[in-house]
DNA sequence: TCAGCTTTATGAATGATATTCATTTCTACC
DNA sequence: GGTAGAAATGAATATCATTCATAAAGCTGA
């Protein structure tokens, strides 16, 4: 195909998802029409099977350049900063730094895709994921640095990290913004290294608290 | 009305919301259909509108009786252990237990129900929130004992608990199941814990480590 | 510039399905 | 057994997502 022909493409696919962003950020996945996005776009209904198989895989196109800014701009505010500690506390803030910005993306990524399972098979999901899954890095880093522990499965303190911000959000968004996100992202932070550090790195708890052995694994 | 005629009304109400169940759990709230579900129950699909304003309220009444049920079996596995930890313990591995033994209605109420606005206006949802929200007594009574921390906003430390079982919960659904959801939950209650814990109590923290005063706040 | 071919765009037609509503059937009570 | 009010019915309606036959536009080589 000839070049200017596939830029004219591109650029009206844009046109397209630019539509669609704005259309399912305003009504939700269900109550959007096809209708609206293609008038919102400037095509007819049918030109929209032409770049999208249908209407689910629109939706799921929106998050592909949103996942960038937010990789981006990630590596960029984790830029100058060491000790795995540190770069946590900064993906804390970062974390709900954007979505304080983008709340409209929010909903649909937290509370439409990210739990649907046909969005789980996407391109776009793994690339998200692995967005996402720098945590995972500042893990094993702080585990390198004897500060996060070793005791646990890695994959289980990525639970803890993503599930209680991801809980935040969710009931954030579920409350239309409400409040203030990142009012509390100190104590947050605080709270979720305190379940990543290595208990038995000297130096590493605070309050020079005196400490003991305690049971674990007792149900 | 006459009570008999009242009765009759409620056991059909019932039979419809079982064939919803059923009807909604193999095929989720998008894919089925009033038809499949009145023809299931054995009624026209005209009158599942006479017991339910539409689809969605339907499908909002199903975790009433499910809710009841965790409840009511949470009090029972609690009955009887004492220490805002062992709670948790407890509470942990109820929790998981309760979706790996109800997979189906796992998948309804955690990826479909709990994130949308419109179940979150329930009184059902309430409902749940009450329930699950037996952390909450915990945590305060974990603060009274002195083991659980005073330093942090109690509903922050509910977002790191229900977060973190949350988000396992919800990716295990999302890979259908594929692995024992309870095979790490000794690891997550120690985690949580460590988290939860009164970084100032002394003999709470584990491994006689000897610890120091830490930054917080930084971002 | 144009013929011939390919790609893209169109929007009316189709099919699926939630919901409504005029009509029928049932129930309780006299 | 007659009747008023409640409940049940399912055909009709309205609302989309998606398809598809047809038209328009883009490209190429002369």
């Amino acid at each position: 195909m000839p070049a200017n022909r596939t830029s004219k493409k591109e650029i009206k696919r844009e046109s397209i998802i630019q539509a669609a962003i704005e259309v399912f950020s305003k009504k939700g996945f269900q109550a959007a029409t096809v209708s609206e996005i293609a008038e919102r776009a400037g095509v007819a209904d049918g030109s929209i099977y032409q770049y999208f198989k249908n209407k689910e895989d629109l939706f799921f196109s929106i998050p592909v350049e949103k996942t960038k800014e937010f990789r981006t701009q990630l590596e960029l505010h984790l830029e100058g900063i060491s000790g795995a500690f540190n770069k946590i506390r900064k993906f804390v803030w970062y974390f709900l730094y954007f979505f304080t910005v983008s709340p409209e993306y929010g909903r649909l990524l937290m509370l439409e895709m990210r739990v649907s399972k046909s969005f789980v098979k996407t391109d776009t999901y793994d690339f998200l994921k692995q967005s996402v899954s720098s945590v995972l890095e500042i893990i094993t880093e702080g585990q390198h640095e004897g500060v996060v522990r070793t005791d646990t499965d890695i994959y289980i303190l990525r639970h803890l990290v993503l599930g209680t911000l991801e809980h935040i959000v969710s009931r954030w968004l579920l409350k239309d913004g409400k409040y203030d996100l990142l009012r509390h992202h100190q104590e947050v932070s605080r709270l979720i290294i305190d379940a990543l550090r290595n208990p038995a790195c000297p130096g590493a708890a605070p309050d020079g608290t005196p400490v003991k052995a305690g049971p674990t694994g007792e149900i």
